[in-house]
DNA sequence: GACCGATATGCCGAATTTGACATATGGTAG
DNA sequence: CTACCATATGTCAAATTCGGCATATCGGTC
């Protein structure tokens, strides 16, 4: 997996909507950073839901406060593997976690 | 993460239903073996809808022929993110991504 | 201002996952 | 039976992802 490319800026400014009209992402990799992000902002707001603290999910996944700061912020070091379990440690559901799969960021328009 | 355990047998002979009576599973686990499994099977359907061979799918992701029959078997040694970007490339929606992930592999009852 | 809890970022060695290869098995046509 | 193609299984070095740690940054409260 050659990934190092254009995953490094993936989530840093590019929380919005569509990131695959600015750098030349092909569509595949444009959906599948997409899906990182919903996961990733679903986990936060799942977290705080919770009023658990990064600390406190890091120790419930038995993960560390820094892992669960790049889950949450779309790293690319993080794969969905992690994310989606993650989010299961949190009590999410298949049913849940397909409707935030197929949720859309905004609203992906154009 | 330490899934030398009961990962090993996961994707044997338990794709019916559910693993969790028979193995000492955590719910966690046991739904991320589930879809795992859901992913694999579509994954499975999807290629052969298109006629494509495990060589021609493999090339297609830029992987290899055992890789994908290990994906399509379930095998532990494969992650959710690798099956996820092989649907993807294989063109699937995130639509049809979520509709995958929430569908029963059977009838779940019970 | 100083302090504090929560979160972000960078780094590293360890662990997992990957592609590739060899090889075995299964099915089918000649 | 042989030949061929698709698929399964095992192994291994290289690549990626991991947890953990140190440290920086960001609010609040005093």
């Amino acid at each position: 997996m050659r990934k190092e490319r254009k995953e490094r800026l993936e989530a840093k400014g590019w929380k919005v909507g569509t990131a695959r009209e600015f750098l030349g992402l092909s569509d595949e990799e444009a959906a599948y950073i997409e899906l990182k992000l919903r996961l990733a902002e679903s986990l936060r707001k799942r977290r705080r839901h919770r009023r658990l603290t990064q600390a406190d999910l890091a120790m419930l996944v038995g993960s560390s406060q820094s892992r669960v700061a790049k889950m949450e912020a779309g790293d690319p070091s993080v794969s969905l593997d992690l994310l989606i379990r993650s989010l299961l440690a949190l009590g999410t559901s298949s049913r849940e976690l397909s409707r935030i799969i197929s949720s859309p960021r905004f609203a992906s328009a154009t």
